[in-house]
DNA sequence: GACGAAATGATATAATATAACACTTCAATA
DNA sequence: TATTGAAGTGTTATATTATATCATTTCGTC
């Protein structure tokens, strides 16, 4: 069993300057400008490996100091999901750091209801029952969205 | 190739009455009321194999001269959601009727961005990725979302 | 430094969803 | 059949999530 989740005691700093040296990577890849706005929200994000709404973003601005209104919040969550930086979880109305945005990859989440934490797989079985389901029914698939919401397996032990 | 979606000429009628028909028998079964204001929701929902929001159904039922509120809805869409009889698509914020509300099924839904249809897959091979994926992790599964967007097989070919 | 595009600020409002309490319905049963 | 208690619905208010619009600022290019 190799957990998807990071272990309990891992050094966290290192996720968010990980993740902080890979955006600027990718946004320089893409002409984007990843500016102070984007980075603070982004870094927020990752305050964390549990998804974060919207409006809880909001507040930890406001908590910061700065002067945000709802629509900054989501022009930054706009443009970052748009890199695929983070990722959003329909089923929570919240969003979540990616860890390996560089990778093209079809997003299967797994959600933990108890710690809140959002783990991330890439799984080319999963990705090609998908594709051959769709292929059967002559439908084309644009965008996918697999959401698995459960324990973890840390919280099932518990 | 088999379509998953009905044919554009198909009589919809037998789609709801069917519907009707299979909800009497599991609200009876799960010794559910299936009162008027529930049936009127799900028949509004049957209407079409589209996703219906919850705002649209305040709206029709309103046009009918149903006195409704918002928590009406929202009851009754519960309810029926509880009982499978509808499945909410989370992506969309909107509903749609199941047309198996029988069998035991993991959810893995197409939606169709042109036309607006959602029908439902039930695909092992899919359905096994997801716990082959889950058990590796050591992810104990609660509730699977499977949204897949795009084209279906009519829209693509225009 | 002037210019235009992109980003952000600011205000208002739309869209989605639930809390709380009053009233009604309905089936069980005394 | 009258009582009663749970389930369902009505009603009002409000919470949560998201976007439209226009003003202002920032920033790279010329
Ligand atoms: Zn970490
Ligand atoms: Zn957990
Ligand atoms: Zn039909
Ligand atoms: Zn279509």
């Amino acid at each position: 069993m190799t957990d998807l989740f990071p272990d309990k005691g891992h050094d966290h700093g290192r996720c968010i300057d990980s993740a902080l040296h890979q955006a600027e990577i990718v946004a320089e890849a893409n002409n984007a400008r990843f500016t102070n706005m984007r980075r603070r929200v982004f870094t927020l994000i990752w305050q964390s490996h549990k998804a974060i709404t919207a409006y809880e973003l909001l507040d930890a601005l406001q908590a910061e100091g700065v002067r945000a209104q709802p629509p900054t919040v989501y022009r930054a969550l706009e443009f970052l999901v748009g890199l695929r930086l983070i990722h959003r979880i329909e089923s929570l109305n919240a969003y979540f750091g990616c860890d390996m945005p560089d990778c093209e990859h079809l997003g299967q989440y797994f959600i933990c209801r108890n710690c809140g934490r959002v783990a991330e797989a890439v799984n080319e079985d999963m990705s090609r029952a998908v594709r051959t389901a769709a292929g059967i029914v002559g439908f084309k698939i644009e965008a996918t969205t697999i959401e698995i919401k459960g324990l973890c397996h840390d919280c099932a032990a518990h």
